[in-house]
DNA sequence: TCTATCTAAATGCATCTGCATTTACATGTC
DNA sequence: GACATGTAAATGCAGATGCATTTAGATAGA
């Protein structure tokens, strides 16, 4: 069965979806490069491998995170020239690595942090009120299929 | 006064917006390209020239769309190549020029738009009811200050 | 074992983006 | 009019991204 047309609203839905993330994004962004940060891009990956004691394989951070598997080979050079990760070979799989946070790392995402914070209390947590932001939290989860 | 920190729901609301976007976004693109059509960058352009019958100035496009202005003059590069849209000289300004859409580029977004609803509502319109559609427009049009 | 196929990750190359600067014209002041 | 300042748009160059391919090792079947 085809698709049904989509509703004005969900057009509607669709263009703010759009403009909200590229506002907002764009804004944090901002704030973190202009305290002398690098890009989010590098604080997800850190923070996700510093979830991860054993460190993890790069594919699985290419599915946690979303991205392509040559765009994350190059960032993972990038965090490993600035000395935030390192690359370890991996015993169970010759093709593979295990690629695992360093203390300058964490260091880095501990110093983005309360930056990263603020900027989304700034864009995001005041724009909505408390049940607004859990209303808006549960509506995009229905878009990524995630959990509540 | 310093922003109050972000509540767990804001937080919650900041990383799904990023990720559902990303999600959809990403579908929706994939699903043009595979079509043979050019991006949705092409498309906001040649959509809001379509509306300005005496064309548009490049600086009144790049707030439009919140283009940076050296990637929309790029983009008018590409455009034109193309033959999309034509540039003309501005007679109240000799700064600046006129950009106007073509026929050839009317005729493009009428081709892609089928292709860009139906995107739409599979991967927008599917996940949510006609009630959900209409909150999460609503909210995240608090986010940018869109009326409504 | 030998070979075909599959998967993990890297890489060459073209395109796109970001930043700083340049070019060209406009506007205001003297 | 001359000059400083401001604004519209383009552009050189570096860095990032997308795509296709390559490299290296895993896995399965004859």
């Amino acid at each position: 069965m085809p698709d049904a047309l989509p509703s004005d609203a969900v057009i509607r839905a669709w263009a703010r979806l759009i403009r909200a993330q590229q506002t907002v994004l764009a804004a944090v962004e901002a704030e973190l490069k202009a305290a002398g940060f690098p890009p989010l891009a590098w604080y997800d990956v850190l923070l996700e491998l510093s979830r991860a004691d054993a460190g993890l394989r790069p594919f699985a951070l290419e599915q946690a995170l979303l991205l392509a598997q040559y765009n994350l080979s190059r960032l993972l050079d990038r965090l490993e020239k600035a000395g935030c990760i390192e690359r370890r070979t991996c015993a169970e799989d010759g093709r593979g690595q295990i690629v695992a946070i360093t203390p300058s790392g964490r260091a880095l995402i501990k110093r983005m942090w309360p930056t990263y914070r603020a900027a989304i209390a700034r864009h995001l947590g005041a724009k909505l009120s408390e049940d607004e932001a859990a209303r808006l939290a549960s509506l995009l989860g229905k878009l990524t299929g995630a959990k509540a």
